[in-house]
Parts: C-alpha cells; sequence; structure tokens
DNA sequence: AATTACGTCAACCGCTACTAT
DNA sequence: GATAGTAGCGGTTGACGTAAT
C-alpha cells in the first residue's frame, strides 16, 4: 500500500487563478512557508490541486519573480546555457535569478528561437543551418554554380550528403567530380559525419572559419553586399562563452555584453536594447552572417 | 468597424525519479 | 521489495490581446 491520494481531482478548480485564490495561496505560504503541496489546498482553503499551487507560487506568486522584459544580458545568457544544456529551463533557471523555467521556456520558444532561425541558426544545435539549405532552387539559379570548386568551398562547411545531392541535381558528371575530389582529400571530410557543427564539441575551441574568396562566383551570384559567407565560431572568444565549465561558473548574468552591441541601431528600442542589436549579439554568439537579401532561410521557417 | 491571423504566456498534461508506506 | 503518491520537469494547449486586412 501507498499513500492516500493528495486530492479529489472531481471537485478540483482547473483554469486562471483569481485574486481571491492568489490571496489564500499567498497568506497561506507566508505563514508556513512553501512545501507539503499535497496538504497544502485544504489548510488554504482552496479547491485546487497541490500541483496547481505548486506552479502557481513558483510561477507567478513567488515574490522574488522578476516580472517583465528580459534584459540583453538575460537573454544573453539563456542562449549560452541553453547551448550547453539544452532544453533543461528549470537548470537555465536556476542561474537567471528570479526568473522560472516556464517564463524562460515561453520567452525561447516567442523569441530566441524565432531569431535564431531568422538568422539560419539551427536553435537545437546553435549551428548554422546550411545543411538545411535549398540548394536545388539555388543552384538552378545559379548557373555560376557548376563550378566544382567553388562547391568544394561550401563543401567544408555543410553535410556533404546534401552537396552531393545537390549536385546531382546539376549533373551526374559533376557528381563524379566532386567524388574523386573527395577521395583524394579523404582526411579532410571522414570526421564531418555530423550535418552541423556542434558547439560543444573540442574543435570549437579553435578558430574555425571558412572564408569564400570574393571573387567566388558561388557568393557573388546572390549576394551583392556582403563578399563572403563566413562562419567564425570563434570571434568574440566563444569558446570562453559556451565552454561548459566557464558558462557554468560564469553565470548568473556575469558575462559582459560583447563590445558591438553598443551599435547604433534604429528600431523598437527594450530595455535598452533593440532588437536589431540583439540579433546582432545572436551572430556574434554564433557568428553566421547572412547575406541580405538572401532569403532562402526563410523557406525553412 | 468587423474579421482574421498571429503572438504571448499562464496553466495544464503526461512523464520520470524519488520517496513513503 | 512492491506499490502508490509526490515533486518536479518539459511539452503542449488555449485564452486573451494585438496587429493586419
Amino acid at each position: 500500500m501507498g499513500r492516500s491520494p493528495c486530492c479529489d481531482k472531481n471537485t478540483l478548480k482547473k483554469g486562471p487563478w483569481t485574486p481571491e485564490e492568489d490571496a489564500k495561496l499567498t497568506h497561506h505560504i507566508q505563514m508556513h512557508g512553501p512545501g507539503n503541496w499535497r496538504t497544502l489546498p485544504k489548510i488554504a482553503g482552496l479547491e485546487r490541486c497541490g500541483k496547481s499551487c505548486r506552479l502557481r507560487w513558483t510561477n507567478y506568486l513567488r515574490p522574488d519573480i522578476k516580472r517583465g522584459r528580459f534584459s540583453f544580458e538575460e537573454e544573453e545568457t539563456i542562449i549560452q546555457l541553453h547551448s550547453v544544456l539544452g532544453n533543461k529551463w528549470s537548470a537555465i533557471a536556476a542561474r537567471l535569478p528570479g526568473r522560472t523555467d516556464n517564463e524562460i521556456k515561453n520567452y525561447w520558444n516567442t523569441h530566441i528561437r524565432k531569431r535564431l532561425l531568422r538568422m539560419g541558426i539551427d536553435p537545437v544545435t546553435h549551428a548554422p543551418r546550411l545543411d538545411l539549405l535549398d540548394l536545388s532552387s539555388l543552384l538552378v539559379n545559379s548557373p555560376q554554380l557548376n563550378n566544382l570548386s567553388n562547391l568544394i568551398c561550401l563543401q567544408t562547411i555543410m553535410n556533404p550528403e546534401a552537396l552531393r545531392v545537390a549536385l546531382t541535381l546539376i549533373s551526374p558528371q559533376n557528381e563524379n567530380q566532386l567524388l574523386n575530389y573527395q577521395n583524394q582529400h579523404q582526411h579532410q571530410f571522414q570526421n564531418q559525419a555530423p550535418s552541423v557543427i556542434q558547439p560543444n564539441q573540442s574543435s570549437f575551441d579553435n578558430i574555425i572559419t571558412q572564408q569564400i574568396p570574393s571573387n567566388n562566383p558561388t557568393t557573388s551570384s546572390f549576394n551583392n553586399q556582403s563578399q563572403s559567407l563566413q562562419v567564425d565560431l570563434s570571434s568574440s572568444s566563444p569558446s570562453e562563452n559556451f565552454g561548459f565549465d566557464s558558462v557554468l561558473s560564469s553565470t548568473p548574468l556575469s558575462s559582459p555584453a560583447p563590445p558591438n552591441t553598443t551599435s547604433s541601431a534604429v528600431g523598437l528600442t527594450i530595455n535598452g536594447t533593440t532588437e536589431d542589436e540583439r540579433e546582432s549579439f545572436c551572430s556574434n554568439l554564433l557568428r553566421f552572417e547572412i547575406p541580405e537579401g538572401f532569403d532562402y532561410f526563410d523557406d525553412f521557417m
């Protein structure tokens, strides 16, 4: 035999909490402290499940909860911690004083996640989503891409399999060329099985910059402003920011804002930080510049 | 002004690990 | 040791507000 049930679910109230219920719960916890959620509703005179009371207290009524918009530093911390911890919202919340796991989770899903996607960054892996690039339309619209050597530049930063498929769309001859090239440079590709670069991997500490030459028709064909498609995982010392130990020990809120976030971007200003600035900083956390007017990523979102 | 689409977030649901009986 | 309850977590939902048409 185990314990008796904590509550009668048939008589439980659900839905939004009323001010009266909030007052009862708050008063009870002020008098007796949090905990023992099983018996709390009955003692406090609430027709709620203890689980619901705990959630209401921890997510809304707790006096140390910080309400309002997330600051730039908080957002920075969330992104860094998420890159290390993943969807461990409670672990992330533990390093953000005054913020609840639920709040952080909501903010991630409604703001940060979308921003990363818009920037072409996979919000799960925090890596560029080049592996999802719509290469077929890109290649069809850019005959210059038949230049195999240019594609090899891309090869180093994207899933080889995706590139192989893309080449197949052009011609079998090119695919053979690529396979020959790959055979000759086997040692360069054999460790590239993952389709994306993992932020946590040891190579993250090294400078990983793949830059396509400015005279490269691959980029010039779809880019008039930015002369390079760059993946720079080390600028702004992300090895320090993303290193597991440093992230866990430096939080909460100890990471300084990167220098370039003081740019004079115009637009909506929230907490002293514009959306543009926030996006700019995100690109520094994992520097991945998407050329202006390059909208292929939108097709995947 | 009315309607529709979209964004936000509080609250619920279901699951797991832990604990009491 | 087996069983059942509790606490806590992450995913999802739905009500509400706002923007767009």
